[in-house]
DNA sequence: TGCCCTACAGTCCTTACCTCA
DNA sequence: TGTGAGGTAAGGACTGTAGGG
C-alpha cells in the first residue's frame, strides 16, 4: 500500500471518528472523500440518452461552474461523503495526456497529479480505467466488424451454393434447346478458369477474387 | 528466490439518467 | 402532470494476479 492510500485511510477513519459516519464508511473505507458537483462524464458514448444528458449536464454546468471543487470534501445529507466525480478540466487534461501516451510513468504521474490537485494514485487508477475500457470498446468495434464479415460471407456462400446447383442441374439435366440455351450463357475465364455468366458481370470471378467491403 | 513495480482483468459501488406504471 | 421504482450506463476505486527487472 502506497503513501497515498495509507494517508487517505487514515483521513477517512479521522474523517469517521469525527463525523461520526455510519454504513457508508464501514462499507467504504477505503472511498475518497473528494467530491465534485454535478461534472460532465467524458466518455465515447454516443446513444441517444447520454447525449440528452450531455445537453444536460452541460447546461447546467454554465450555471454550477463557479461552484466546481476539485477536491472536496463536501458530504450529502447524511452525512456521508459524496464519491468523487472529475472536473471537467481535470478529465479533459487526464484526457489529452492520455492521447499522447495510453500509459503513463512516476514522473509524468506525480506532475500531472500536482497539476490537477489529484492523488498520484487516482491518476493512476483512471489510465487503468482508461485502458480497459478503451479496449473494451475497441472489442465492441471488432466484434460488430466480424460480425458483418460473417453475414458477408454467408451471403457469399449461400448464393455460390445456389450457383453450384445451378451448374450441376445444368451437366446432368436433360440435353434439350432450354438447357443449351443457358449453357450458352456461361463463360470460362481462360486466366483463373472460373466460370461466369457475362450478361451478370463478373459475378464468378469476383467471389473467386472476392474482399468484403464494409461500411 | 524473493521483492517491488506496473499493467490488467474482474468487480463493486455511486451517480445520473431514462422509462414506465 | 408529477412521482417513485426499477433498469442501465458511466466512471472512480479496489483486489488479485501475472510478468519484468
Amino acid at each position: 500500500m502506497d503513501d497515498d492510500q495509507d494517508h487517505h485511510m487514515a483521513s477517512t477513519l479521522d474523517l469517521n471518528l469525527k463525523l461520526g459516519l455510519g454504513s457508508y464508511v464501514q462499507n467504504n473505507v477505503n472511498k475518497p472523500l473528494v467530491d465534485s458537483k454535478e461534472e460532465l462524464a467524458i466518455d465515447l458514448n454516443h446513444d441517444r440518452a447520454n447525449e440528452l444528458s450531455l445537453k444536460r449536464v452541460h447546461e447546467e454546468q454554465a450555471n454550477t461552474v463557479e461552484e466546481e471543487i476539485a477536491i472536496d470534501t463536501t458530504n450529502d445529507n447524511n452525512g456521508c461523503p459524496k464519491k468523487l466525480r472529475l472536473t471537467t478540466e481535470q478529465s479533459n487534461k487526464l484526457e489529452n495526456a492520455f492521447k499522447r501516451h495510453n500509459t503513463i510513468n512516476t514522473a509524468q504521474k506525480r506532475a500531472l497529479a500536482e497539476e490537477l490537485n489529484l492523488k498520484q494514485r487516482q491518476v493512476e487508477v483512471w489510465f487503468q480505467n482508461r485502458r480497459a475500457r478503451t479496449k473494451l470498446k475497441q472489442t465492441e468495434v471488432n466484434c460488430i466488424y466480424l460480425r458483418k464479415c460473417h453475414e458477408k460471407l454467408s451471403e457469399e456462400n449461400l448464393r455460390l451454393k445456389k450457383e453450384l446447383e445451378e451448374l450441376r442441374a445444368l451437366k446432368v439435366g436433360p440435353s434439350n434447346t432450354t438447357q443449351s440455351s443457358k449453357a450458352a450463357n456461361w463463360t470460362i475465364c481462360s486466366s483463373c478458369k472460373k466460370i461466369w455468366k457475362p450478361n451478370e458481370e463478373d459475378v464468378v470471378i469476383k467471389s473467386s477474387h472476392s474482399t468484403i467491403e464494409l461500411d
